[in-house]
DNA sequence: TCGATTCGGTTGATGTGTCATCCACCCTGC
DNA sequence: GCAGGGTGGATGACACATCAACCGAATCGA
């Protein structure tokens, strides 16, 4: 499971500055690394991948394991159709099970497993070491601040004004300040 | 076509310090977002896509526009099995051909076809203009200079020592400095 | 209260990426 | 010249993402 952008050439980046040309193949083939290997990691040492993995951690950090369908596709960022294929397949493997919403018939649960909240228990601390080293390990205390505005300029111009016409998104709350209650770390 | 890392708890956060958290936070929405949205930019406005596109330039990028197969996957990073089915797909559709390798019975060439050749230069103006739309008129001199260092850092660190585990990456060239000759641009 | 919309969610088709496996050909040692 | 292993590449099965179409429940306007 991948999706990378790749190697630039004279085509693209004559529309560049040569400085951006150099930051945009860097930045572009970093990511795509980055991505493949967290991607690989967690499937290596987990029985998971990112993709239930994320599904799992808004599972876990609502009080009761439980969120609406929709509601998981909106905190995700995903499609509904992504949302509910992928639901059926964890819900196959036991990850999470589906349960009936009373007040709205139409509505669905998705409900945390016991053997949900175990793969994710396993998986979280492998990843999160893995980002450390590989990520801010390298990085001075500066760039990650860098990187941390560079990453909320860009996420900003993506979801203000006309780019911001994904389905999923017409509703979402504010952008970057979905930090978790009980994280013990500052909202802002 | 898509493959997102998602918000985070504090699953992964606890081994992270507050502002390595919100910095990882940021990167991680925002270069979802950012592919997702040049994804479908690019198969909105052209009949091709991302990884079509990648293969495309790597193809114009030679003289007579012919690449070896699996020269074709170390350029982009790619598993072997993923060009196979790319170039398949893509030959499908006109946009390459494969053809024999006379001096090796086992190879064979992916060859550029003008149906290529035109689609990647509809594709072109139109990708360059979004990035740097999306990305570097939101960002100062700098920021560019920045992000071309992190991405640098953790590209690097990727790359080197026991990360650089895959199969089509052994024999890889100078991972940074691969820009083309004809792009004009100082390799540095 | 009844029809039209909207809303929550599912389904199926299609394109894509990965893994494991396989085959044909090359090369090297003998 | 031929047996062994390595290499270039294809294939099939599976997981995944997107799109369009669909369905039934809710809601809203008349």
């Amino acid at each position: 499971m991948m999706c990378q952008l790749f190697p630039y050439a004279e085509h693209v980046t004559r529309w560049l500055e040569p400085e951006q040309q150099r930051a945009w193949r860097a930045y572009v083939r970093m990511q795509g690394e980055l991505n493949a290997h967290l991607s690989r990691q967690m499937s290596v040492d987990s029985e998971i991948s990112m993709a239930d993995f994320a599904v799992l951690v808004q599972l876990t950090d609502t009080v009761d394991g439980r969120v609406r369908v929709l509601e998981l596709a909106r905190l995700l960022h995903w499609e509904k159709s992504r949302i509910s294929h992928h639901v059926a397949r964890m819900e196959k493997r036991g990850l999470v099970r589906r349960e009936n919403c009373g007040s709205d018939g139409r509505g669905s649960f998705v409900v945390l497993t016991d053997v949900g909240r175990t793969a994710i228990e396993e998986a979280a601390p492998s990843h999160a070491e893995i980002v450390r080293t590989l990520v801010f390990d390298q990085l001075s205390d500066t760039e990650v601040e860098a990187l941390r505005e560079i990453s909320e300029k860009v996420f900003t111009r993506l979801t203000t004004g006309e780019c911001a016409s994904v389905i999923a998104r017409c509703d979402a709350d504010d952008p970057m300040e979905v930090v978790s209650e009980e994280s013990g770390c500052p909202e802002a």
